[in-house]
Parts: C-alpha cells; sequence; structure tokens
DNA sequence: CGCACTTCTGTAACTTGTTCTAGCTTATCG
DNA sequence: CGATAAGCTAGAACAAGTTACAGAAGTGCG
C-alpha cells in the first residue's frame, strides 16, 4: 500500500526534485499576491514554473494542497524570524498578543497572499487534515513560544493556545474577506490573549469533587 | 446600477417565487446531507427542485451564496428554538456554552449539512461578505441573548462574544475536518466562554493613566 | 552499452461551477 | 383582449480543477 508516486511521502527528494518543488511554491506565491486564492490557476502555476500539469500535480495532490503548503513556509519563516527576534514584554499575554501582531502586520503587506493561504486552511477537506495540522502546529508552536513557558504548558495553557489559534483564523478571514477592519482583528487579539494570564485566576466552575 | 434580476435585492417575491425559493433551499439541504460540501452540485439542485438552472443562479447567484442562506436559514430555527427552551444555567458563561453545545449536537446529527454549510461560510469571498454579514450578526445575537445581559453589551461583552463566534467557527471546521474530536470542540468552547465571566475581573493590563 | 523502471512532458478529456442565448410563459397595464 | 416586460426553461458554451495517457527523458544496473 505504499504511494510511490508521491514524492510527499517518504522518498528523500533529488537535488532536481527540490528544485522543481521551490519553483512550483514561487509561482504559486507569485500569482497569489496578484488576485489571491482565485489567481492561483493550476495551469499558470505549472506554465510559470517550467513544469507539466501531472508533474505539478505529483508534487502538489491539489490547489489547496498547494497552497496549504505555502502557508507551512510562511510560518516556518515567521517562526525563524521570531527566534531571532522574540517579543519583549513581560506579560504572557502581552507577548502572544505582539508576536500575532507582528504577523498580521506581515500579512498586511501581501493581504492577496494571505487570503491565497488562510482561505485554502478552511477550505481544506479531509483529504488534506494531515498537512493542515501541520499548520495548526505549526501555529500553536509560535503561540506557546510566545508564552515563553518555564515548564510544559498546563492543559489550560494549550486550551488557551488552541482557542487563540481559532480566533486567529476566523478573524483574519473576516478582515480578508472584508467584514472587519483592522481594528477589529487587532481588538479580537487582544481579547483572545487575556485567557492566557487567566488559568490560575478563574477556577473550573463546576468542579465536582 | 439597480439589479432588478435578483430577487433577493428589494422585490417582494411571489407566492410562487417563495415557494420555488423554498423548494431550492430544501433540495440543497437534501444534497448536503449526503456528501456534504461537494455533492451539493448546482444542475442537481436545479433538477431536484425542478428549476431550471438559470433561475437558480438567478435565486442564488453562486453555490456559496446558496449555502449561506441555508446557514442563515438553520440559524434562525435554532434561535427560535432558544427562545423557547432557553438555558437555564445561573452563570452567562455556562449558558453561552450549554447554548453553542446544544448547537453543536444538532450539527453532530447532520455533519455533512454542517460541512457544506459552515464550509461555505469560511470559503466565502467578498462577493457574499453581505450574506455572511448576517450569520455572523445571527451568530452574535444568540451568543449574546445566551449571555441574558440587563443592559446593552459592553465593549469587552461585544468582544468577548465576537471571540466566542471565531473560536466556534474555526472549533467547528477542525472538527468537520477530523482534525478535532467531539471532546477537543467541547473543550474549546468551555475554553472561551470564559471569557463571558470575565471583563471585571482583568482591568486592561497595560492602563496607562 | 542496453534494458527496465521511474519521472516528466504535452495534451486531451472529464467534471462541475458559472454564464449565455433563444424561445416560451406569466404578469401587468392600457 | 393585446402589447410589453419580466421571469422561466432547456440547453449550449465557457472556465478552471483534476485526471488520463502516450511518448520522451532521466536513472540505475547488468
Amino acid at each position: 500500500m505504499t504511494t510511490p508516486s508521491n514524492p510527499s511521502a517518504a522518498t528523500p527528494l533529488t537535488e532536481r526534485q527540490e528544485e522543481r518543488r521551490r519553483r512550483i511554491l514561487k509561482a504559486g506565491v507569485r500569482l497569489a499576491r496578484r488576485g489571491g486564492f482565485d489567481a492561483v490557476q493550476m495551469r499558470e502555476v505549472a506554465d510559470s514554473s517550467q513544469v507539466a500539469l501531472g508533474t505539478l500535480y505529483r508534487y502538489f495532490p491539489s490547489k489547496v494542497h498547494l497552497l496549504v503548503a505555502t502557508m507551512q513556509d510562511q510560518l516556518r519563516q515567521l517562526h525563524d524570524g521570531l527566534h531571532r527576534r522574540p517579543p519583549t514584554d513581560a506579560e504572557p499575554a502581552a507577548r502572544v498578543a505582539n508576536t500575532l501582531m507582528r504577523a498580521f502586520r506581515g500579512l498586511q503587506r501581501d493581504p492577496q497572499l494571505a487570503d491565497a493561504m488562510v482561505r485554502a486552511c478552511l477550505f481544506a477537506d479531509r483529504s488534506v487534515s494531515q498537512e493542515v495540522d501541520v499548520v495548526s502546529q505549526l501555529t500553536r508552536r509560535i503561540i506557546l513560544d510566545a508564552m515563553r513557558l518555564d515548564g510544559p504548558p498546563s492543559p489550560q495553557q494549550m486550551a488557551a493556545a488552541r482557542v487563540i489559534e481559532h480566533t486567529w483564523h476566523s478573524t483574519l478571514i473576516t478582515w480578508l474577506s472584508g467584514r472587519a477592519s483592522i481594528g477589529e482583528v487587532t481588538a479580537d487579539i487582544e481579547t483572545v490573549c487575556r485567557l492566557v494570564d487567566l488559568p490560575a485566576a478563574v477556577p473550573p466552575p463546576d468542579d465536582r469533587g
């Protein structure tokens, strides 16, 4: 039951193949920057990256896979950037909020690219769940890093991180589709980040024990 | 710049037209119940509701419009049901959480329908923003009703409602695409609802004054 | 080198959302 | 009733994601 045709499986990819993959991703980003999700057309990505359509689909089995992979790329770059210049605020909640605001400012520079990536992640069905899960984990890692915990995160802290991640994705989409302003996105991020400083303050309300 | 061809504009719709519209929505729901988003195929909706394809598009200018309208329908039904049997918990946060859990249990009975509606709302682009905004307002109304406030909501309460709504949509999609369990959705809802009881407890952390 | 196997290419075909067109039906109004 | 316009139908046509396929190019091995 192996899938020898799919390089994303276990095959380590040759040099030329890595090169092709990079070309494809780059072409996708270029197209996404104009026009967003709709402008990333598979035939154009193939032409633009000098690869046959069939080859494109061998590397990325769907348009959504391609854009989710792009999102992974961008998150890894962001994560690296954050390692070099971590947030300096005293409170964990503020560090998380500022980290996300930094990411948000990055996305504002390329709203169309953001549109393509975020819509792909939210629209993705089960066939992409593994790849979207990587996006999820990367995002959560960024949030947890910003918390800068001493030990492993408590269940409450994990829960907060999850909810922050939800709010992040959903508020982004409302902004991208023109239903929320930058100010509203900012407010949502700050609001949800309050959960970070909370876990000890409010014990589970229904602590039957 | 009027759009006389679009009944959704201002035309009050005749009896026969209301009837057609209902048939279309019903057919859409029926198809969505099997197969989810992908199974709602416009030609089939048209056939199944005994309407020409062009007519379908006159009533709902895109598949996403159709499914967003379905979501509006469902939310109005939920809202009515909640009026008849409101949540009885003492704490506002618990009322909100239980309200959303009730909605969630409803969706669990028809996960495929939920898939179609939620994916449509999240995937919707600017051309549907008005209709998606109605979904947003209905959702927020349900949340605010569950809070059962005395006066008008404070800015913090509005902010909490917004974030709860974000978490609701996003956690639903993770469940629908198989990346989160029912337990995780439940936990996310309960976590975010803690924001409701909070506004007074945690003043703005950086109260420069 | 020559062979077997995989990968890549170019292209056509298929699917489904969306648009367009020509003609028919219904509603409105004088 | 008859004219006019708006709405409806059937079906073709178009667009973009996806799949299929035949052959060329690259790779590994005897």
